[in-house]
RNA sequence: CGCGGAGUAUAGCAGUCCGGUAGCUUAUCUGGCCCAUAUCCAGAUGGUCGCGGGUUCAAAUCCCGCCUCCGCAA
């Protein structure tokens, strides 16, 4: 089959990376141009461009696919049977759904209706669902909100975070994508309208998402932490130190050592909070108090106290909560500058 | 050439401003204590101070160049 290709991340990639050993026709490439990113400020290629170029594939990279005329005639000339569409990042208007003979088929991230819109994968993670899939459907006009073709549940792991979900239904995606195509050239598609009653939509994950309120439960800033890795990441502030939490563990607030002793408390700007508060219990055992036992690290939450088990000063690489204590006590305790 | 932090023993850090014998915690090994222990005590092993030049009687430290890692920003 001859398809038009669009998608720009990583999640795309791997799903053109499929349908290109698939042996699939892949006559055109659309993604987002080329934008700043990394250290020096560079403009990127996007995953999607480099994957392209590799393979020769005609690559277009529209700033407003509605407004540009020449990337439509681009792919009405292509000829396509279909157009596959994966992350793209940008709506597509409806004289371009119409181009391909067959329309654009989208691979989401998510069990559709639920999770319609761009984060999907990490909104499975931080609502600790049990399951999440990938779903192919037929686009319209709306965000997400085409016909059904076919689903493909994955089951999450306790321990799943973003990033490991991703790479589940990449592959997964990937997966059903090609028994999508293999379904529309046998003629067996049944597309089945999304029960809008059943629909969520979720928006875009920005770096402030990351930012953990102490105040919610041990069990929610949990899964905020494993469904922010790797990007943004769950953190919080430490003496005005941005601090990132990269595993913890849930337990009673009962359950902190009798050995531990109080070492700071934190809230939102990293500074030392009132202690007059009119807050029940002791000052020290209210949301945000940290406590130090041997080599492990607990903070106190709204609910449950959560036990640290790796992080990352900034300008620092990740280490365990051991390896932090062993050269950073000082720190902590602000004795050291 | 977007802004900034960092590279010192297995790991985490101090020391650099102001040049003068390489330090702390941990790990490892040995011994002691103990019914026993992830406890405690004593001792030992372990480092081209990221790489290459320069200055100097002398460089982890000052000067120049390079490499690598990381935070911000996108």
């Amino acid at each position: 089959m001859r398809i038009i290709f669009m998608g720009t991340p990583d999640f795309a990639a791997k799903i053109l990376q499929a349908l290109i050993q698939a042996g699939h026709d892949i006559v055109l490439t659309l993604t987002q141009p080329d934008r700043p990113k990394g250290r020096h400020g560079a403009a990127q290629k996007s995953e999607v461009r480099k994957l392209s170029e590799d393979y020769g594939i005609p690559v277009l990279t529209p700033e407003r696919l509605k407004s540009d005329e020449a990337a439509k005639e681009a792919m009405r000339s292509s000829g396509a049977d279909v157009a596959v569409v994966a992350a793209f990042g940008q709506l597509l208007p409806e004289d371009v759904l119409a181009i391909p003979k067959h329309g654009c088929i989208n691979v989401h991230a998510s069990l559709l209706p639920k999770y319609r819109g761009a984060s999907p994968i990490q909104w499975a993670v931080l609502n600790g669902d049990g399951v999440s899939g990938v779903t192919t459907m037929q686009m319209d006009k709306g965000m997400d909100t085409g016909d059904i073709l076919e689903q493909l549940i994955v089951p999450l792991d306790d321990k799943e975070t973003g990033g490991s979900l991703f790479e589940k239904l990449s592959s997964s995606g990937a997966e059903l994508i090609l028994h999508t195509l293999q379904s529309l050239s046998e003629g067996k598609l049944e597309p089945k309208p999304q029960d809008d009653s059943l629909a969520s939509k979720v928006g875009l994950i920005k770096k402030e998402d990351g930012h953990i309120n102490w105040d919610d439960s041990a069990i929610r800033i949990e899964r905020m932490v494993r469904g922010m890795n790797p990007w943004p990441s769950a953190y919080t502030f430490i003496h005005g130190k941005q601090v990132k939490i990269w595993e913890a563990g849930v337990l009673e607030k009962e359950e902190l050592p009798k050995g531990a002793s109080f070492a700071l408390f934190l809230n939102g700007d990293g500074k030392m909070a009132d202690r007059q508060g009119k807050q029940e219990g002791k000052p020290e055992e209210r949301p945000g108090s940290i406590w130090i036992s041997g080599e492990r690290i607990f903070v106190f939450c709204g609910t449950g106290l959560l036990e640290i088990l790796s992080l990352q000063m900034e300008s620092k690489k990740r280490m365990k909560a051991d390896d932090f204590l062993r050269g950073n006590m000082a720190f902590l305790k602000g004795n050291g500058q």
